[in-house]
Formats: structure tokens, C-alpha cells, sequence
DNA sequence: CTACCATTCTGAACGCGTTCAAAATAATTG
DNA sequence: CAATTATTTTGAACGCGTTCAGAATGGTAG
């Protein structure tokens, strides 16, 4: 199932399928909307759509793929004007949050099935690992003279670290129902300070012992 | 759908049809199990499960609720010789593991739907309210005389906190494929540790800062 | 134009979890 | 005992995601 079509036609039934999927799944959620909706919606059969998209997960999987593509260049213009390790990673987190806010129910669609790596929209499985990658080269980017001494033996575990931290805010803010997800706005701020404060007090002396610790804590849950 | 039903023989078929459910459950998994399969095995139709268990997926919370119970003592048992925060923690965790170790893929189906607390199934939704009271209490019994002094501002927060902990070793150890989930031990070992190790220096005078901001983030995690 | 092949599309069918009207059975009452 | 009510059980049916054999379409070569 490649993105590029073999007919012109092709590639755009395919698009039909897909907005007429993301329309229907933010209008009445992704469990409500059926295989049978979006196929008539998009004036295909129902088996069409299977020809475009091997399962109706594969549909939000595709949407999140062309989402995280245009969000490349927000993301670079919101650090331009970030210094400071807790402002930049509350930035980074915070243009991914708004990019996905009028689909934040399409996403819970996503991560749904949690972090089971075997499932293959998990954003621990294998077939997601390209945009992990992708996503990782902003927290290695935003450790890049951020003004926090980062420990040595810490620096090349910290970005998948961060990244994990930040899976944890989305889970927040895709299951939080409060006006506006104002909670997860204070909890990445809260979080935030948390995490970059961690990271300075990490390096003092005698927080060795406990940084020792929880390398090795951080090596076993990597270690698949 | 009380526990105790109105005739002694209705009482008998429930229980067939929970073992039924739970031996194909073990034997080919939770989705490969069919309700069909369940009720043949258990000798009625298929709609009869349904008078017993309002879904597929309410068979296994029931499977957690006994399990649950059987355990109490088992805890009991384990916690009266464990002394020390570090050690109480990862018994009391060691002994849930040991108990549900041959229902692994079961408890896997429990954990599925993340944790999302709209989902009955999920451990922190209304209709586990009871089992993660039970809990609570286990984790403020193991903090008392524990000989780890508890920061005053931290004490009404940290059995929250620590069976939150415990969530997430129980989820790592259901998707743990390693032999014998030989991770998940390594994991818990060096968690606990951790654990131990951070609430103590929390306690220390420079750490007040990082500390009422983690626990103003506790704060907003709680409140729903 | 005709024959051919890959691409695109169709709609009936499958197996699943679940529902439900109605039947069978058991308990209670007059 | 029969009559009535409550409990338990049935199996067909529904809607869902998904599959698939085959029809339609379109581009290409002789």
C-alpha cells in the first residue's frame, strides 16, 4: 500500500476515503463511525476502502503520518524562539498538543490500544518506529546547549527519556475532559520544571548512587 | 448481576462458564476465545453467558475481582516478614506477580484498553473503585514504621503514588516476552530502589522546591 | 479496433460480540 | 393441586470490521 497511487484517480479516491474517515470520526468519534459510513460518504463501496486502508486503524495511523509531516516546521519555528531546557520541551509539547487539538479524539482512537509494542499502532511498535526517529531528533536537538549541565552517563539515554515523558503528557491530554484540557496545560507546566529541575539536581555528587540506579532502571526497560 | 444468584444451580452454571472462559482464555488467548467456544464449553447456549456476564470482557474483571481476594492473605503473609520501604514494596508487588503469573495473557486483556478511565475495564475507572481501594490501603500499611522517614507534605500523597508505581510494573510485566519475565524482575528490583532511595533524599532541606512542585503536579494528576 | 493485463471497485458473505423476544424451568402462592 | 410469578435458558438476528471472488475500468501493445 504505497502513498503514491499507481492513477491519478486512485490517489484521490484514496483522500476521499480519508477526509470522509477524519470528518465522520470528529464529528461522532471513532467507534461510532462505521467501515459502511465512511465508504458511503466517500462514494465508494465498502470493500474499497479496503483497498486504500488494510483496517480502519490504518486510517488514523495514516492521518497521524501526515500530521506529524506538517508539523515539522511549526515545531522548528515555536524552538527558534525557545531557550532554556524546561521552556523548550514545554514548547515542543506544546505545538504538538495545538497541531492535534481539533482531533484529539481521533488520537485517542491511536492510543487506545496503550503501550503494548506488539500492536501495531502503538507508538512503541515497530511499524511507528520511523516517526519515533523522527521525533527523537527534537529531544536530542532540544538537549543541544539548552544551559542545563547534562551528566555524561545520562546525555544519551535523556532523549528517549523525554520522549517516554512526553507520551505520558499526550496520554494526559487525550483522556483529559476538562474545559479546554486546562489540566494538562498545568500539568506540562508543572512537569516541565519537574523534569528540567531532576536533570540539574541529577548531577550533583551525591546523587550519584541514585543516578546510577536508574540508568540501569533505564537500560532494562530499553533492552528489548 | 449480583455475585450470589437467586438459585443454587443458576449459582453453579455462572461458575462453569467463568472456567470455561478462563480455560480457553489460558489455553488459545483472549481474542482467539470466542463467546461461542465459552458457552459450548460450558454446556448452554450462547445468550446464557451473556445472563451471567454483561460482556466478553466483564468475565475477566470478575476473574481480577476473585484474584484479588484469594490474594489478601498471600500479602498478609509476605508483608509480615518484609521490613524496610525497599523491600516491603517489592514483596508486595512480587507476590501480585507470582499470583496472577499463570494468568499473564489474561490480565493482558484487563490492561488493554490503557488507561482510560471511561473504559470499565481500566484501573482507574469508577467500577474498580472497590480493588483500588483494597490496594491503597496495602501501600499505606507498608509506608508505616516503614524507617524511611516521610516528608509531612508527601504522606497523604505517596499511596497514590506508589500503587501508581506498581500500575506501571504490572504493565510492564504483562507485555514482558523476556524468559520467565526475567525483565520485569530486573526492573522491579532496581525500581524499588529508586523509589526508596528518592523519597529519602526528597526529605533533604534543597529539595523542598523540586518537592512542592511534584506534589502540586500530584495535585492536578488527582483532581478530577 | 481488438486482445490483453494490471489497477480499481463491487457487494455478498464470514465470524465476531452482543441483543432480545420468547420458551423452558423453578419457586411461590391461593 | 393448579395458577401465577420469577428465574433461567434458548437461538435467531443485528451491526460491526473484515475478506474475497469476480466485475468494471483503463492503459498498452499488436
Amino acid at each position: 500500500m504505497p502513498t503514491t497511487r499507481a492513477t491519478p484517480k486512485a490517489e484521490e479516491t484514496g483522500l476521499r476515503i480519508l477526509d470522509a474517515a477524519l470528518a465522520l470520526f470528529r464529528q461522532e468519534g471513532f467507534d461510532t463511525a462505521t467501515m459502511r459510513d465512511i465508504a458511503k460518504k466517500a462514494g465508494v463501496a465498502t470493500g474499497a476502502a479496503y483497498y486504500y486502508y488494510p483496517s480502519k486503524d490504518a486510517i488514523v495511523m495514516d492521518f497521524y503520518r501526515r500530521s506529524c509531516a506538517e508539523m515539522q516546521p511549526k515545531i522548528e519555528a515555536a524552538l527558534e524562539s525557545a531557550t532554556g531546557l524546561e521552556t523548550r520541551l514545554r514548547e515542543l509539547i506544546q505545538v504538538k498538543l495545538a497541531h492535534f487539538a481539533p482531533n484529539r479524539g481521533v488520537l485517542r482512537a491511536l492510543l487506545r490500544n496503550g503501550a503494548d509494542p506488539r500492536h501495531p499502532l502503538s507508538p512503541f511498535s515497530p511499524e511507528t518506529k520511523e516517526i519515533r526517529d523522527i521525533d527523537l531528533a527534537w529531544f536530542r536537538r532540544i538537549l543541544m546547549d539548552c544551559g542545563t549541565r547534562i551528566p555524561r552517563d545520562l546525555e544519551p539515554h535523556l532523549p528517549g527519556v523525554l520522549w517516554f515523558f512526553q507520551m505520558g503528557v499526550i496520554f494526559f491530554w487525550v483522556i483529559d475532559e476538562s474545559p479546554d484540557q486546562a489540566r494538562t496545560a498545568r500539568l506540562l507546566d508543572l512537569a516541565a520544571k519537574s523534569v528540567a529541575t531532576l536533570i540539574r539536581v541529577s548531577g550533583l555528587p551525591f546523587m550519584r548512587p541514585l543516578r546510577k540506579t536508574a540508568l540501569q532502571l533505564i537500560e532494562v526497560v530499553k533492552g528489548d
